[in-house]
DNA sequence: TCAAAAGTGTTATCCTTACACCCATGT
DNA sequence: ACATGGGTGTAAGGATAACACTTTTGA
């Protein structure tokens, strides 16, 4: 093989590429007094709540101006941070597409906005996240829905041939955590596939998925959503969850002053865990995240307390620590 | 606004969606003795490099299995450890692509492999990947090609206009760090995008974006690659850069039995910085991630060391420390 | 014998996590 | 007065990052 092929594209087999259906899928989150809020549009109705998506357009200088573009049109104010997350395109993703030659793609994207007030109604409203995992939410204990989950669980690996059972267990433990592990908030994504891959969701039987357990056995305390729009929002919900550790996007859901307390409750509410409260103050304040304004709130229910602003010019770096890599060798100079 | 434009999908404006051109590209990484390495075609004539890509196509259950199949039927063995990596589609990604109707996509995949013998010739080759991020191998300390990056950027900001020289600053020092900064491997995209930015690396020119920098300015140290692949690879080494930190993906390039020294030296050549022996061996002892396999080599140039391996039971978790979020609040049961 | 790499010990420092406790306000 | 939240002190244990040093081979 010489360098024929290469002059239509860059395509390996020479044999051309694919048309594809691509649109764009929205994970925009705003925090809430009374927990982490997601926009779903058709909530009612038959059908199931969908993520809001929108048409690429070819208008658009990049992928990203064009999601701000109609969700700003959408939802009727700016988007603060966004960030891809992942593109979904299995050929089950819609029941419907199988057969199909054109593939059906959807990129998906995280957006975090400080209002939730405007455009209400139209079709379109702010909804908990917890509503479509229940699980997910430690922040009073484990919830009910964790014991039907465990049932589950136990079952699945009870049920597994030999070969499989270790396996299962692990990764069930992984997922989950085993007895004395700390939650690991941020599985998400492995949590909601685990669930998927036994059966105890609905959309496992709707994509007509093999799994252990009958469709009547899926989880009731927890809303489906349409197509992999559950997934979606999973992977958004982990990333969001990992990236508020080492990057200071809360501020990107906070109003423009804050106490303490409101910022842990964002948090809590985001990582779905419930925070110590002098360590979480003595943390933000290390990191130098944050400064005092000089004014008090007394809002409280108790102490007034000091509001608090964002160091935006801090945005340059703060580098995460990273765990993993010991310390450069000492160069002699 | 009712339900009406749901019906057909889920686009938001009703319009329809837009077919897209949308192709693979893969980031293929190995190791050796002498450094990371990336797999390129069409290396020499007259054309820049490029990573291999390849087509969509709908026969594929999920996008990682298609990349595999034409990944693999390219280098004639298989693939480990796999991950996607971001979606590219800005309208001047490919410079013949502007004023078409239909965008180009690429869907861009990290992929790590053991051999690196395979199908050399025809076309593809290994490259040592700082042959385009000669800045980014500090293991030997700052390479030549810095102090003209510093100079690039040093008339960069002294010629910006009074109200965006703070920014330029704190952006470059974020980028390339300060004096007495550490310096931070992963920013490996950041930097290229300053680079870009300012003019310092031709695709800024050849793209014709408006730049600081004039043509001749752009660094010759560097190699380029074809249309925005060398964002791609970037992407790709920053990618991997911050994953062998938390996640023991470094063995996937790792041979069944190694050393420490050898471990460590692909950690190093990853990386782009050298570490400290005793400790990272400590810190990988620590961690429980290897075992000795009861054997020793004498092919180190000093005295026998002992052959490890990778403990794959290890999979399971290895939850990753994850700074930021400070401990839970002790609940009473 | 010496260079090169393998490996061990030890220490100061910082961060994490937990405990206990006091302060200021509204009802 | 007491509940509620605001806010401070401190100490044990672990991880980090640096230092110095011994051991074992091949040339």
């Amino acid at each position: 093989m010489s360098r024929a092929g290469r002059s239509a594209g860059r395509s390996a087999s020479g044999s051309g590429q694919d048309a594809a259906t691509v649109d764009l899928s929205a994970v925009i989150v705003a925090a809430s007094p009374d927990g982490p809020l997601v926009l779903l549009r058709q909530i009612g109705g038959d059908l199931l709540p969908s993520l809001p998506s929108g048409p690429l357009e070819p208008r658009h200088r990049t992928i990203e101006a064009g999601l701000r573009s109609w969700v700003e049109e959408l939802t009727g104010h700016s988007l603060g941070y966004v960030e891809q997350l992942y593109t979904f395109g299995d050929a089950n993703r819609h029941a419907s597409a199988r057969g199909q030659t054109s593939r059906s793609l959807s990129i998906g994207y995280l957006a975090l906005v400080r209002e939730t007030r405007a455009r209400q109604g139209d079709d379109i409203a702010w909804q908990s996240w917890y509503r479509f995992f229940p699980w997910e939410d430690m922040r009073a204990g484990a919830p009910q829905v964790m014991t039907r989950i465990r049932e589950g669980i136990a079952g699945w690996i009870a049920e597994a041939p030999r070969d499989e059972r270790e396996d299962r267990e692990s990764r069930a433990r992984a997922a989950f955590g085993a007895a004395g592990d700390r939650w690991n908030e941020e599985l998400v994504l492995e949590r909601y596939e685990l669930l998927y891959e036994i059966g105890l969701v609905p959309e496992a039987h709707r994509d007509g998925a093999a799994c252990w357990a009958p469709r009547e056995a899926a989880l009731t305390e927890a809303e489906s959503l349409y197509s992999d729009h559950r997934r979606i929002l999973a992977t958004g919900i982990s990333r969001l969850r990992g990236k508020i550790k080492y990057r200071p996007v809360v501020f990107e859901l906070m109003q423009p002053r804050f106490t303490f307390l409101q910022l842990q409750r964002t948090v809590e509410a985001l990582a779905g865990v419930e925070l110590h409260k002098p360590n979480f103050r003595r943390l933000v304040e290390h990191q130098g995240l944050v400064e005092e304004t000089g004014a008090v709130t007394s809002n409280t229910g108790g102490r007034p307390a000091r509001l608090l602003r964002f160091r935006r010019d801090i945005l340059r770096e703060h580098p995460g620590t990273g765990v993993g890599l010991p310390p450069g060798r000492p160069r002699k100079t």
